[in-house]
DNA sequence: ACCGCTTTTCGATGCTTGTCGAACATCGCA
DNA sequence: TGCGATGTTCGACAAGCATCGAAAAGCGGT
């Protein structure tokens, strides 16, 4: 009988056309989650462990949880580390130009703030 | 001694340059408060009661204030009603394309939903 | 087989939020 | 002066959220 090669649960995502544009609004309110973004939007992949935030694995944990399930980033599996990316062009399809304002307005807010 | 003609406490609101994107998303975040805006773009004023939401009044009071204190709008007294406006020059000049982009958004997100 | 590393899950905690009803304030009008 | 209409304030309440520490799961290397 062939076990699965799946280990844990695999991270659900939300199909593109499922993005609702209340949880994306909530899931980049709040800081810690838009410095994600932000760095994800200079580089196309990143392990989680290794952003610039200075919250508890745990608490980090959840943010992507909130990020992954609003349809902002995508994650996948490599050995026992999670890459996380933009979902650039699923939110550029739904929401045109949305993520990007965003992201100057955040520049305009206070930048890494 | 002449007594002041401010009857309530004037609503307070904040600086063009103070506004915060936190606080705007998380304004907008809402669909409540995403219909009062909406509605908004479509008339330059309107009074609190006349909005098309089914809610206590209490509760819409509160999602003005919650509207008004993130900078998304405006609102002036006339006689005891109050008159709201989007703060459409500041926050376009805060925040470039932001309010646009979002409502064009709201719109592929299911409308009036 | 064991250890270390990365990440998630669980439970708890304190804060915030959306909601309501009741009471209050203010105005126009009769 | 009193009445109705318009909004706000005040508690209260349930739900949600950001946060943490402890524990567990899964992988790679020794």
């Amino acid at each position: 009988m062939p076990r699965s090669t799946r280990r844990r649960p695999a991270p659900t995502h939300p199909a593109a056309e499922d993005i609702d544009l209340y949880d994306v609004l909530h899931a980049l309110s709040d800081p810690t989650r838009m410095t994600i973004v932000r760095v994800l939007r200079a580089e196309p992949e990143r392990a989680c462990g290794s952003f610039p935030v200075d919250v508890a694995p745990s608490t980090l944990s959840h943010h992507f949880k909130v990020l992954r399930e609003s349809g902002v980033i995508s994650q996948r599996e490599e050995a026992n580390r999670r890459f996380s990316a933009l979902r650039t062009v699923d939110l550029e399809r739904r929401f045109p130009g949305l993520l990007d304002t965003v992201l100057a307005a955040l520049a305009r807010n206070g930048g890494d703030a």
